[in-house]
DNA sequence: CTGTTAGCGCCTTCAG
DNA sequence: CTGAAGGCGCTAACAG
């Protein structure tokens, strides 16, 4: 039962071949066929061994591994985790192990996962995350500029070295090697421009390179229409009867918070129901970013009056913007509409319903991941999200009618 | 800018030693020291040059790779994804690379990965998930009994070959192998116990195994005490003064449901308040299952009247049951109160808040790879939750002042 | 303590 | 069309 791992010699010894017989038997190899009754001999012996190849040892023999490096800002965070179900369900399909990593936010080990796969020469790698601005000026508009300030460089170097300590247990004592943690480790200040060039590096070692949300450089990248489908939900809204909005914007130089409230604040300034720069909250991307926002701009209502809809861009805020309404003593709808972004699956059941803008996330994993392995048409695919009217944006009584679709 | 990947001779060679010298310095061999100087030298040279070692390659030498295997259910689920954040976390602690897979609750897959990571010489694996009874007898009681069963044969034997074309792009030409996408993925009929031999070849071939949830055989577990969770729930709930409970139960044979409704009726039923059987739903584990549940009790209540309290035996059951609540019409609480189990974080802001059982999911993710890693001292922990009460679970007026904690 | 020498398992030119 | 011979980058016995 404990069986030694089977090598392919011994498949070959089996089948009664040669070495090189078996191996191109079994991966059919570019150089052209083997005579089909051997091929047989091989896969049977193969399959009576239970062969299976050792990826190490391939990776090492082709130069190339059968890993898809899948990097989040958080794994635990619906937003990604969908994604990561989509890369997951591409990735085996294709045949390829993906590995994950969590950044936790920090750019400094974004980078050293980047340049880990790299290293250990991934087939391809995916990038998933609200790249800051400060990362470098790309945006689609033009490429110089690169909009400097944004001072809030990151949580950053985060903790170089770590060493990670033997620890008690009886694992092997050799274990994290110098730079083991994070390939460079060290040199992972979060220059500006190091992320794209270790990406551009990595491609020119020949892996497959995919972003998901918005473009670096000339990368291949699928695109979220952040700013259409905010535009969209603007408009919805307002043909709903609402005219003074609120916006909770995310932080300064998030370019996926920023898409959206400009799409949104943009097709309103359209409608003639602009939106007031006093009522765009910068606040942090999260939960609780959007509970205190919130909090604040109902403190600061207590004077006057509340907006009638407060638009969070993105889900999981606008869910922590509720529950401020709430704390307060106040309701949604009723007191205020809420509408948010993603249409985050998990949160599908909220009450009331939430109106967001759905993203199809878990095709857009895979989309990335056939991106990522060259095997889409073109290089940059954008999606587009649809707008779903649920109960916490219900329409305004006195509303004039218009389009609603 | 394209610098092809440095090696170890490369710095050995800068640093003027030797290859074996160079290794040595850079991984604190274990049979001890390098002169303090030439160490200097060596990673200064490595430094320089940017090196960082190729896994691949350390992986064939070594005989063991540098990958911690995760298997679970569903990335998407926030159960799981949590669960991945804790171990993404602790696995970069110790230097470790994760590789993700989501088995879409094929246990073929599963079983089929377990053979991977072992092939793969994987330093550890971490198996996540709903055990369904019918895999092994090996609970805590009498571990005999196979309990046959277990029809469902998986997608299985996925696309053999599996082709997957050179492509259009540049990538190599030679791609997924005969058996690839899934080793001896043939052999894959969920047999039962055979996940369990894996896991015990995989153990014997040196590999460390941690399971999250329930034991297989004597295998190390982070178990969850959903048995006495669901009691406390129960208890704190009859503190409250309801006194006639429904449970949504899960699907049949689902180790998890069975445990956690177990420990609910059986602690009521100390209480002098047991639970009726008819009062106990068989459904699915998602959302939608407790949504039809709910619904079918509502239906059934027509006549007469529906029980104070609905426990779901997890959260996303529980969100889908409120749901069922709201469209029938009624509310939570006032018609029915309802509890789940697991605290996720994402739902934490649903209204009514959810009373249930928070389980520690990242640190159950942390501790099942100190475990799995042999870094633990025991080699079975178990994790207790704790009951959160909430707004979905009001004190009943009636309610006898009772123990509430 | 350091350097030399074999491989780890597989792929891939080269001959045959 | 098949077999024999190198080598991928690194580690782990062996000498020196």
């Amino acid at each position: 039962m404990s069986d030694a791992p089977v090598t392919l010699s011994q498949v070959a010894r089996e089948a009664g071949v040669s070495l090189a017989t078996a191996s191109r038997a079994i991966n059919g190899s570019a150089t052209r066929s083997v005579r089909e009754d051997l091929r047989e001999r091989v896969l049977e012996a193969a399959r009576r061994l239970a062969y299976s190849p050792d990826p190490s040892a391939q990776a090492m023999a082709r130069g190339r591994t059968t890993a898809l490096g899948l990097v989040v800002h958080d794994i635990a965070d619906p937003y990604f985790s969908t994604i990561a179900a989509g890369v997951a369900r591409a990735a085996e399909r294709a045949g390829l192990i993906v590995t994950l990593a969590s950044t936790e936010h920090s750019s400094a080990r974004e980078l050293a996962f980047v340049e880990l796969a790299r290293r250990q020469r991934s087939r391809a790698i995916i990038l998933a995350g609200g790249r800051l601005e400060p990362e470098d000026g790309g945006a689609s508009a033009g490429s110089e500029a690169p909009a400097g300030g944004g001072a809030s460089a990151g949580g950053a170097s985060g903790e170089p070295g770590a060493d990670g300590g033997p620890g008690p247990g009886e694992t092997g004592p050799a274990d994290p090697p110098v730079g083991a943690d994070g390939p460079s480790a060290d040199g992972a200040r979060p220059v500006p421009g190091a992320l794209e060039a270790a990406l551009n590096a990595f491609q020119e070692a020949g892996g497959g390179v995919a972003l998901v949300g918005q473009p670096i450089g000339g990368l291949p990248v699928v695109e979220i229409a952040n700013a259409d489908g905010a535009a969209d939900l603007a408009r919805a809204l307002h043909g709903l009867g609402y005219r003074w909005f609120a916006v909770l914007a995310g932080p300064d130089g998030h370019r996926t918070a920023a898409d959206r409230t400009a799409g949104f604040t943009g097709a309103l300034a359209e409608l003639g129901s602009p939106v007031a720069p006093d009522d765009v909250l910068t606040c942090p991307f999260t939960r609780d970013g959007g509970y205190s926002a919130m909090g604040d701009l109902i403190k600061r209502a207590e004077a006057g009056r509340l907006p009638e809809l407060v638009f969070a861009v993105n889900d999981v805020m606008a869910v922590g913007a509720m529950a401020a309404v709430r704390d307060a003593g106040l309701s949604v709808p009723d007191d205020v509409a809420v509408a948010g972004f993603d249409d985050i699956h998990t949160l599908r059941d909220v009450s009331p319903g939430l109106t967001t803008v759905r993203i199809p996330l878990a095709e857009v994993g895979e989309l990335a991941t056939e991106l990522a392995l060259g095997r889409a048409e073109r290089t940059r695919t954008t999606v587009r999200g649809e707008v779903v009217l649920r109960d916490s944006t219900p329409p305004r009584p006195s509303a004039t009618p218009a389009d609603q679709s």
